[in-house]
DNA sequence: ATTTATTTTTAGATTTGTCTAAATTTATTT
DNA sequence: AAATAAATTTAGACAAATCTAAAAATAAAT
């Protein structure tokens, strides 16, 4: 289905805070996409027309399958995008959602099934939330501080969750990024610094602090 | 300057034309665009008043300097991309334009110029043509069949004339792509036959045909 | 130099997505 | 349960980008 970016954006919002919020109604979704509630009613009635969500009218309204299923292949874009941004261009975390909010748009699914594959199937997007696949089914992928990760156990750098430029710093002279494959070859209870290795990277140490704000997933 | 995405397209279309044709009118730029001439006014009236061409009613119109710059902007963006397109994800020539018409319009500078880097500031596009640079400005660099490339010259492949399911096989059986550094070591007279170095790559011989097919420049 | 043809512009309508203000429905209070 | 408050929808307007059909200007032809 050919969806406007309006569309879009709408059905990709609603999804979203029916993820995190337990009802959704017409003032908090305006709220969100800072619009009036009579935008909203539009939309409701479009996409109502368009088979995209079940709504009666003062009674509320709900994505159905059809709906859902649109809105996690925009999700997959965004977040493939966000991964991309950050991965490959070594964009910072903060300004990625913007530009991804602009690309989600483009929905070649050739496009997008050749960058996940060039990304190497990411699962989880560089602010934690995992990455639906080409049929929008999305992994269960319990992440861990780095902290808490068995020593030897292999695992992936998920997302980082202080995201100061000193952090970045850091991380950069380390060679540790998303995606990256990680291993702790030793803790030091002392002060909680970790010894680790990087692929393709000499092992090193990081701090207690550092473990604490990586985040990992086991492979 | 803050575009649509139709202002946009129409000056991006008013400059190509400008590059290829004497003069532009309205009835070939609405042709050219699928549009109406009354549109085309419209736009033109549009443009005018943003100071980006100029336009006298019967008379006809040209871009300023302001409206090349705008223009060269968008070029840049439609040309890394496609660069992306097929020197990353691997897609053929004729499916990666309609793609960059669309994200063309994502105008992230930061975006554009660490695309640009990611890609080591390709000088030309899979189609051939010259990719403006951060200040719009366009490299004046002649092209030549790789059968015409001086022996132990090394140069970068830029472009390929005939883009079949089959030359596209080969090319990627041999590791030959847009960007790949590449150097003739011997030529064979009997067929036209070349004994070629890609950067990173076993040698390997290519046929004369391929030769006259693959586009490079000097570096 | 008129007439005819072509090109360009205007006038007015349409679609999409938005708005404000008023009306309606549902929820809450006393 | 009547009155008040809050949420939602409708009505009507507006801007952007488009269209068709008619009018105006320029170019070409006899």
């Amino acid at each position: 289905m050919k969806l406007s970016e309006s569309e879009e954006n709408y059905i990709k919002s609603i999804y979203n805070l029916q993820e995190k919020t337990e009802k959704v109604n017409t003032n908090s979704l305006a709220n969100f996409l800072n619009t009036s509630a009579a935008s909203i009613t539009d939309m409701l009635k479009k996409l109502k027309s368009k088979k995209l969500l079940e709504y009666k009218k003062y009674y509320g309204f709900r994505l159905n399958e059809a709906g859902n299923k649109e809105a996690l292949k925009i999700i997959r874009r965004h977040r493939l995008w966000e991964y991309f941004l950050v991965a490959k261009l070594g964009m910072e975390w903060e300004k990625v959602h913007d530009i991804a909010e602009e690309l989600e748009h483009v929905s070649s699914s050739e496009l997008i099934n050749k960058l996940d594959n060039y990304l190497e199937n990411p699962k989880i997007d560089p602010h934690g939330d995992p990455i639906p696949d080409e049929k929008g089914k999305i992994a269960v992928l319990k992440q861990k501080a780095l902290k808490d990760l068995p020593i030897k156990q292999s695992a992936t750098v998920s997302s980082v969750s202080n995201q100061t430029p000193e952090m970045m710093e850091m991380l950069n002279h380390y060679g540790i990024g998303i995606g990256s494959q990680i291993k702790v070859l030793k803790a030091f209870e002392f002060d909680g610094s970790l010894q680790i290795k990087i692929a393709k990277k000499p092992e090193c140490i990081i701090s207690g602090m550092a473990a604490q704000n990586i985040f990992v997933y086991d492979n």
